[in-house]
DNA sequence: GACTGATAAGAGCATATACCCATATATTTA
DNA sequence: TAAATATATGGGTATATGCTCTTATCAGTC
């Protein structure tokens, strides 16, 4: 019960952990992508829609898991700087389907080994093992349904 | 020399598998804090203003690892709802002082049992042998130089 | 004491993220 | 077929984050 009255232990918090890494290693990928102007989500949403060439919002911020009003907002920045074009969907009046524009996937080529390079300078910093431990825990990582509530509408 | 025009794998993504998660467990954390309105940074800032009774904007930035205008920007907001209170330091001109009010310590002691059950329930989903490992790996990554530049001013 | 370099903090600008509420379209149900 | 329900998207609001540039104060050197 003395457990109650003692301090928290702030580096026990493995919130606080992961937004701390995540915000260095996002930090770390956005310098490697800076001679680009990219930030990581952006040439992410982009490397999507060069794999999958064309789709909707929704889709798109369920590939990368990111909350579909700001994947509506970030390909708003994307549309205004050219790289990529936005058309209704021919099969459904609600949706709207995106795709790269031609600026958009030089930008991606450009990118691309940009990323590579992070890719491979992270995995010389932390060792190919520890990086690929790191990505499985992260991946199976569980949070019920309190926190995925907000993915559906 | 195939791999240069296969497409990205955005799965294999360090940095996407690491914001993703951090997006998964905010949403947790944030999720067990809404009684008491507070989001967890502001709930860590609170805690460890609770440990040290008394920090400068820098200080506290250093202990979260956060960007010190980032902090100075939610010491904003947390003074505007009277949870702390900001004072110029005694011995540094150029300092202010941040202390917890008393309506900060009331909030902050209704928070942390809010906290520790966000700590127990991740524990308890994820296994708490995966969560020490996970914490392990976050806490030992590595960024290099690249990325933690922008510490210093 | 004057000058130089370092440091503390903030305003400005921009992206990222999340939730709430609303509108429009599609689908299902009665 | 009409009504009810589901779904796609976005505006609004708010916090989080980071970089650049600026101002003011402090510390060290001469």
């Amino acid at each position: 019960m003395l457990l109650a009255n003692q301090p928290l232990r702030v580096d026990e918090c493995n919130c606080n952990a992961m937004r701390r890494a995540s915000r260095q290693i996002t930090r770390f990928y956005d310098a490697h992508l800076e001679p680009t102007g990219l930030r990581i989500t952006q040439f992410l949403t982009l490397a999507v829609l060069d794999e999958v060439g064309s789709a909707a919002i929704n889709a798109l911020a369920e590939r990368l898991d990111i909350e579909r009003t700001a994947m509506g907002k970030m390909a708003g920045f994307l549309e205004r700087d050219g790289l990529i074009k936005i058309r209704p969907s021919p099969t459904d009046g609600r949706s709207r389907l995106i795709e790269l524009t031609e600026k958009g996937r030089r930008l991606h080529a450009e990118a691309a080994p940009l990323w590579r390079e992070a890719q491979r300078q992270f995995e010389q910093l932390n060792g190919a093992k520890n990086v690929t431990e790191l990505r499985r825990g992260l991946r199976k990582m569980v949070v019920g349904s309190l926190a995925t509530s907000s993915s559906e509408d």
